[in-house]
DNA sequence: GTAATTCCTCAAGTTAACTTAAGGTCAAGC
DNA sequence: GCTTGACCTTAAGTTAACTTGAGGAATTAC
């Protein structure tokens, strides 16, 4: 009872390597969405296929599943999008990357710079600003990394 | 009762912009380290404030507790270190942070290769290899990336 | 027709880097 | 001598991106 474009949550696992649980957790995203069959099961397109992989390849570039989720609003949901549409997007996270890429060198300058001056304080160092910074990387609560005085 | 060369926790805090708790946080997992009281309070060393920046520092550039952790162990624990202690720490992040951006230099020519050609999926795409990827900058579990046959 | 898979839905656990809260002690000022 | 304000400890909460587990239906395989 399984049409040809109607692909059950198991196989789209085994075409990208995604983990079943894993695709569930991206339906509860917004990154994909899913028909139920008659027995409540799910059953995706062939096209999610693709958006999956999107999906995987855009983690690979360090993006967080809420920016990729942004990034795929514009494209159709269950209906394979042009290619044209994929280059819109493709283009979008290059600018990200460039911006990235660039801040960080930056740092690595300045840090060649202060290799062994010494200097390692806040005030003088120049490689303290949490404005331009690699920050938003890690995890949890960091709330502040601002000014004083509250 | 308190020694010129004995900061309170307080007092390290305010002169490196982090939180009280952060500081407890750093020391437990041995970031810095500090002596008690009679009362059975925190006593830091002067050279705790620049350790203490470094880590800040650090974090700007990406790396996480641990690492930072790790790159400190040469250093003497409350002891002003020297200049080519701090030296040969800053240029061991610097190879490190070299590595990072080649990495995301070589995944962004390989985006503007792939720009609009619509190949994406993840046997052809070439953007796609688990290999050498920006992974491992977001956070939890992310334990199988790799091949499938458990 | 029944056993073995696969799937479903919650709920709770995991890492990192901290924060917030609760309940109590220490130190400094008046 | 007492009242603030700073400090202490321990436990639990937070975000991100999923995983693991429990208990129960739906499919598929024989």
């Amino acid at each position: 009872m399984q049409k040809p474009n109607q692909l059950s949550i198991g196989e789209v696992a085994r075409r990208t390597g995604l983990s079943v649980s894993a695709i569930r957790f991206y339906e509860e995203r917004g990154l994909v969405l899913s028909v139920r069959n008659s027995g409540g099961q799910r059953r995706f397109a062939r096209s999610d296929i693709r958006r999956l992989s999107f999906v995987m390849i855009a983690q690979q570039l360090g993006f967080s599943i809420e920016r990729i989720g942004e990034a795929l609003k514009p494209l159709p949901l269950h209906r394979a999008p042009t290619k044209t549409e994929w280059s819109k997007i493709a283009r979008n996270f290059h600018d990200d990357l460039e911006q990235r890429i660039s801040t960080l060198i930056r740092l690595r300058d300045k840090l060649d710079g202060c290799i062994g001056c010494g200097c390692l304080s806040l005030d003088q160092c120049g490689l303290y600003n949490p404005a331009d910074s690699a920050q938003r990387l890690g995890t949890g609560p960091r709330y502040v990394i601002s000014d004083e005085m509250p």
